[in-house]
DNA sequence: CGTGTTTGACCAGCGC
DNA sequence: GCGCTGGTCAAACACG
């Protein structure tokens, strides 16, 4: 079923990564707790992004750990996880149905550590703090003109060629507002229940 | 050998 | 109870 049942997706109980037994009936009982839609553990926020590849590096290390077919897309979805230890921020990857160039992002939970990669831009950190994404988003969009340069077109296309100016990461965002919209659990379930972010 | 991807199988929630 | 759908694990596999 396809349900955000909880309409207050408060994040209080992150505390998923203290026990991490070895047992198969403790990882039963995660996995029921793990839900997204039953549990909404962490912020949840979707991105739709033009880009030819699925994985996109947002400057964090992700591990693929399945791949599903889901029924409102003709092409698969696949589910990544941070790599990071004791962090259990979850990713989605699917691709748009109408747009096949036009790759949805859907993150979940906050990292609470740093990216891998050396982050000397301050948008880097926006979204390390996930727990306030929506409030990322607004700030990146109040200082995208800073971070936006004269060719942002450029980025809008291509997600993982390497850039000069600004990080993967901020490319990626760039790409975003550049043309694409995004949805994060700020909106109704209906919004996120008909359609990845089209509109 | 370490890391990450591919892939089949399992389980939970929902509708009938 | 059964079938459909979606989310995750885990062994096998690929790569450096």
């Amino acid at each position: 079923g396809c349900k955000r049942g909880s309409p207050v997706p408060e994040e209080g109980d992150e505390d998923g990564s203290a026990d991490h037994h070895n047992h198969r009936s403790d990882e039963k009982e995660q996995k029921k707790k793990g839900k997204w839609e039953k549990k909404a553990r962490g912020s949840r926020v979707a991105f739709a992004t033009k880009s030819e590849v699925d994985h996109l590096d947002d400057g964090y290390r992700w591990r693929k750990y399945g791949q599903k077919a889901v029924k409102n897309s003709s092409f698969p979805r696949s589910y990544y996880r941070c790599t990071a230890a004791r962090c259990g921020v979850k990713k989605l990857v699917e691709r748009s149905q109408q747009d096949p160039s036009t790759v949805v992002t859907t993150y979940e939970g906050r990292h609470g550590h740093p990216s891998p990669v050396a982050a000397h831009h301050g948008a880097r950190m926006l979204m390390a703090t996930g727990a306030d994404t929506s409030y990322s988003l607004a700030a990146l969009q109040h200082h995208q003109h800073d971070f936006l340069p004269a060719g942002a077109d450029v980025y809008g296309r291509m997600c993982m060629q390497p850039t000069t100016a600004v990080t993967p990461s901020v490319a990626h965002r760039l790409s975003e507002y550049g043309g694409m919209q995004f949805h994060a659990d700020l909106l109704p379930d209906d919004a996120m229940g008909y359609q990845h972010g089209y509109r």
